[in-house]
DNA sequence: ATGGTAATTTGGAACGTTCCAATTATTCCT
DNA sequence: AGGAATAATTGGAACGTTCCAAATTACCAT
């Protein structure tokens, strides 16, 4: 039990060599020869040696930290968690580290804690904005040469990559699915008209009725607050028009759970009398009863592709700011009227 | 745009003092004047200066380096992710940061991560540890004097802290709780016998069984894997029985859910024919049909407990190792047959 | 003014690593 | 065998901070 910790130089003289051969040891260098690495290497565990990559970093340029800091606006939520886990996949094999906070959608701390990350000299970031975020409040960061990675939510003008998903895309497939089962007169429901998700949802909503040959009509979108006290609302106002629609896309899973939830106390069984359409995805989507049709977004993957991107710019050196937005899939169960019964729950 | 960061020597520069000054202010010394205080921090402020942990470490002891690390086996599962909230939630408060890693359950992933949070000089470590992890994993920690503090999973004979749940006293309120309602055979469902959760779980049935008079038979434990699947299983023996059990207590929410997955199958209604209580309380547990009784074990304020011991024992230095239980809670739902009929959902 | 004390400030010398330029060992060719 | 080339190794000098001991300044009571 020396007294400090074990150092490069404490290997060194055990292993009989000089502190930078051990270095390059260290690094994997190919000029250092058989003999003299394995030589190395037993030092290093017979004294339990453990690398000081704080001291490391003093000599190397911020890239080589290894760590990348993963911002999320809330961590309770289930989609955000998997997204982390989607990174931390991609990130640990690469032999990153994953630095996780979660902002709880205040951008106080959003702020507090990237400033903290940066002090850790993070390689990059990846990061969900929390409401009310600026483009502005990565300026220093792209300026520091530190590659940024938007997810989710896109920022307005910034000049960082971003990657979110196929939001019109999404919707515009569900419409033409409820179109296909024979609807006509079927509606968006929910969501703030002042985000941008909800102009890209509504945006594939409109291109999806066009191209049924539906046609738009305003009255047909009723908004709300994206929950899902606000889908119970909205499809209130649906139910109490003189045309009724007799099908709906909602801004996400929490509007249509509120859907179906109205629909029920108006004596109306989801996927029977009515079929409703979320977005995302959710657990608790394919677990509900009627199990709610669904545009999936698979977060883990959209983590994956998130990483992998900030990696390729890590490695690059200065990459190019790049947008992407990652595949949706409809995913059908029964709340749409349309599911395939019972198909073979697997057991173990 | 000078070509490298700026460093305190450039802000000493700046504000017209010495770099020992600034260190100095930066540590919030009292030693210095408000006046040169302020004037340093004006210079921080002009040149953007941003603070590198890295080499401050290097000077210090590595309990200053202000991170702490937190090992989970399963982000994916809420419960963990509400874990790592809570503990979030405190550390980020006193100034530390979290860097969250995820095992999957494997136990290679978890020693890699664990060397690579040493690497960065981590001040503590919060770990939910993999299956089959074994105490003397963490000797090398220890030795090192960086407090652990596990949680979720308490490791047998290991030196160091521990936070779990009241295992034993959830399942012992679950049978009383069915006892009340008049059920005498009730079974314990689900799980792996060769761990501690279930055999604390376990001895907590046994206890409530005699507690409550029913006395304890083998038979009426029918163990498996702790998922749906294996609650599936399970309740298809518990069925196959000559006198079958009129309710369950089950390992865990998973095994609850098959379980009512399993009953349904036989045309019987949980809740109604048969009453079923989880443990865990996951998300799913309130929104599922029919809700789900369990037991309810906050994980949020569990990681908040387990960050604040394991602060407490970084500031003490060198702290003895402490384990505390958490208070668990019963929360009846419908799945048990005694529910308080649609009392009151809450909207907007 | 003068000494004494308290309040501030300040140069190095670490900390553990990587990099560079320079050195020494080894191999190959004629 | 001699030298050129190549392969391995190696001493510093950084990196940006904190700490220590020492130096300076300010303040007071004589």
């Amino acid at each position: 039990m020396t007294k400090g910790r074990v150092t490069v130089i404490d290997i060194a003289k055990a292993a009989g060599v000089s502190k930078s051969t051990v270095s390059l040891v260290l690094q994997g260098s190919p000029l250092v020869s058989e003999a003299t690495r394995s030589k190395v290497n037993a030092a290093m565990r017979d004294l339990g040696y453990v690398y000081n990559r704080g001291a490391a970093n003093l000599r190397q340029p911020s890239a080589k930290s290894k760590i990348i800091g993963v911002v999320v606006n809330d961590l309770t939520n289930s989609f955000f968690a998997e997204l982390a886990v989607g990174v931390d996949m991609v990130v640990q094999s690469a032999g990153f580290v994953q630095f996780l906070s979660n902002t709880s959608e205040n951008i106080d701390r959003q702020r507090e804690v990237i400033a903290s990350m940066r002090e850790h000299g993070i390689s990059g970031l990846i990061v969900s904005p929390a409401r009310a975020t600026e483009a502005a409040d990565f300026k220093p960061l792209v300026a520091a040469g530190i590659p940024v990675v938007v997810v989710v939510r896109s920022l307005p003008g910034s000049k960082v990559s971003s990657i979110v998903s196929d939001n019109a895309g999404g919707t515009a497939a569900a419409v033409e699915h409820l179109a296909s089962l024979g609807h006509t007169r079927i509606a968006f429901l929910g969501g703030f008209p002042d985000t941008a998700v909800f102009e890209e949802r509504l945006a594939g909503y409109v291109d999806g009725m066009n191209a049924a040959g539906l046609g738009f009509r305003q009255e047909l979108v009723v908004s709300s607050a994206p929950s899902r006290a606000g889908g119970a609302d909205a499809i209130g106002w649906a139910m109490a028009m003189s045309d009724r629609p007799t099908a709906a896309v909602c801004f996400n899973d929490a509007v249509a759970f509120g859907a179906c939830d109205g629909l029920r106390a108006r004596h109306m069984e989801p996927g029977r009398d009515f079929a409703v359409v979320g977005f995302d995805d959710v657990i608790e989507a394919q677990t509900a009863v009627p199990a709610l049709t669904t545009i999936s977004v698979d977060p883990q993957s959209m983590g994956r592709r998130a990483a992998q991107l900030l990696l390729k710019q890590i490695n690059a050196g200065k990459a190019e700011p790049e947008s992407v937005t990652t595949a949706v899939r409809l995913v059908v169960r029964e709340s749409c009227g349309a599911a395939e019964r019972k198909s073979g729950r697997k057991m173990a």
